[in-house]
DNA sequence: CGGTACGTTGAATCCGATCAAAGCGTGTGG
DNA sequence: CCACACGCTTTGATCGGATTCAACGTACCG
C-alpha cells in the first residue's frame, strides 16, 4: 500500500500549519491569484538563513515555492519546539499580534513569495475569494494542529515517529523513499522526544526492517502497513 | 497578580479552539449578527447529553451561548483524546470533513446556538463581514492549538496542570476561585497524562499552598505567580 | 590530519504509568 | 433513616519507557 493511498483520505490538498496565528496552507494559483500577485514579492533564503524571527515585527506573510523551513519557539528556560516544518504549498505568518511569536529558517534552501502583511489583510477585508481562501486554509491548519495535539498526548515514541514518516511522505508527495531535510534534534523537538530516544526509535524501525536507511537523512519506508498499524490512524482520522 | 492580568497580554478576547477543522471562537454578538441570526436556531443540552458524535453527519456548527462542552475523539485502540473545553462564546462544528471526527458532550447544563452548516457556508461565500469573522475565529484558534502542542510536546505534567488552571481561569473569567466543571480523567485526557498523575499535582499544588481544594471542583488559585512561573509562559507567549 | 557537528549506542536514572486498595459523596432503595 | 452501592478521587507500591549522562562513531571541511 502507497502512502498516498494513506493519505487519500485527507483533505486531498495536503496541508500543513502555520506560526502563531498564521496559517499554513495549500494555496492554489488560480483566478482569484491576480489580486494577491498584484502585492507579491518573491524571496530566496539559503540553507539555515532566518526568514524571520521570534519578536520581530510581523509585516510580512509567506508562500513557501520550493525547500523546506521549520516554524520554532523557544520556551524562556530554554527548550525548543517546533511548531512545524513547511513544504511547497505552505503559507505562514498571519499572526495577529504585532510581532512574529516563532522564529522560521530554511532547512533546505528556498524560495518564498513574500506578501506584506497589511497590504495582505486589507485585501482579505475587501476581497470575498482571497477572505475564503485564507479562512479554508485556517480550518484545514486547525485540524492539522488537532491531531497532532493528539499525538502528542497520547501516542508513544514509537506511535509518534511512526506517524511523523507517514505525515511526511505524504506531504512531500512520495510514497516509498523519503529524504529528511531536517536533523534528529529537529524531529525531536517537533515530536516531544530527545534525540537519543528519536535516534534509537529508527534503528527499531530498520532492525524490525520496517525501514532502510541509507544515511541518516534517506529513509525508505519498506513496510508501511505496519507503520500506520502503529500510528493508530492519527492521520487519517478525517477518513 | 490576577489571573486576568496574566491573561491580557492574550489575544484580548479569550480564544478557545473548536472540532476538527471547526473553529472556536470569541464571536462578537454586533453589526452582522443580523444575517447570522436568520439561520440560527437555539439548542439546551442536559450535563451528560451528546451534542454531536464522532461519525455523525456534520450538518450544523454551534456556539456555546453558556454552560460548558467537551469536545473528543476516540483512538482505534480505545485510548480517548479530549480536543478542548468549550464556554460561552466558542463556536465549533465547522468541520471541513462530511462527517463529525468528534463527539461533543456537555459537562454542564449547556445552552447552543445552533448554525446549519450549508447555510453558515453559503453565508461565508457570499458575506464578507461574516467571512473575515470565521477566518479570524480561526486563525486564534489555530493560535491556541499551537500553544497546547507546545503544552503536550515540552511540559512536564506539573508545568502542563499550571498552564491548565490558569489558562482555564483567564477563559472562564475568574480572579482566583475556579469552579471547575470537568473531571479528573477529563482534564487527563486532556493534557495527556492519568487520573492518577492529575490528582496526585492536585495534591503537591495543595500542600504547597499555591492553590486550595474546597472538594475536588472547587479550587481556588492562591499563588498565581509560583503556578504561571511553572507553566514556562506557555500562554502569554502572544505577550 | 585535527576539528566540529551530528548520529548512534550503552548504562543509569527518573518521571509518569500501571496495578491495587482504600476514602469519600451522593443517591437510591429497603 | 440507614445501608449499601456506585462513581469519582486519593494514595500507595511497583513497573517501565523515555530521559539523562556518557562514550564512541562517522561525515564533512578547513
Amino acid at each position: 500500500m502507497s502512502v498516498q493511498q494513506h493519505y487519500r483520505s485527507e483533505t486531498m490538498q495536503v496541508v500543513p500549519m502555520a506560526i502563531g496565528g498564521s496559517m499554513p496552507i495549500g494555496l492554489r494559483r488560480d483566478r482569484e491569484e491576480g489580486a494577491l500577485d498584484a502585492i507579491a514579492s518573491t524571496l530566496a533564503v539559503a540553507r539555515g538563513e532566518a526568514v524571520c524571527r521570534d519578536g520581530d515585527p510581523a509585516d510580512a506573510c509567506y508562500r513557501i515555492e520550493s525547500g523546506c523551513v521549520r516554524v520554532s519557539r523557544l520556551l524562556p528556560d530554554g527548550r525548543r519546539h517546533v511548531v512545524d516544518f513547511l513544504f511547497a504549498g505552505d503559507l505562514f505568518g498571519l499572526a495577529q499580534g504585532r510581532d512574529y511569536d516563532c522564529t522560521v529558517e530554511a532547512i533546505c534552501d528556498a524560495n518564498l513569495t513574500r506578501y506584506p502583511r497589511r497590504r495582505l489583510e486589507a485585501l482579505a477585508e475587501r476581497d470575498l475569494p482571497t477572505c475564503n481562501m485564507l479562512r479554508r486554509a485556517a480550518g484545514a491548519a486547525l485540524s492539522a494542529a488537532q491531531r497532532r495535539s493528539m499525538l502528542l498526548a497520547q501516542l508513544s515514541a514509537e506511535e509518534r515517529l511512526a506517524a511523523f514518516l507517514l505525515d511526511l511522505a505524504g506531504r512531500m508527495g512520495v510514497s516509498r523513499r523519503l529524504p529528511l531535510p531536517m536533523c534528529r534534534g529537529d524531529i525531536a523537538d517537533y515530536l516531544g522526544l530527545t534525540i537519543e530516544t528519536v535516534s534509537r526509535t529508527f534503528t527499531k524501525f530498520r532492525t524490525r526492517g520496517w525501514i532502510e536507511l541509507r544515511g541518516s537523512q534517506d529513509v525508505t519506508l519498506t513496510d508501511i502497513d505496519q507503520l500506520a498499524d502503529l500510528s493508530e490512524g492519527v492521520f487519517a482520522l478525517a477518513a
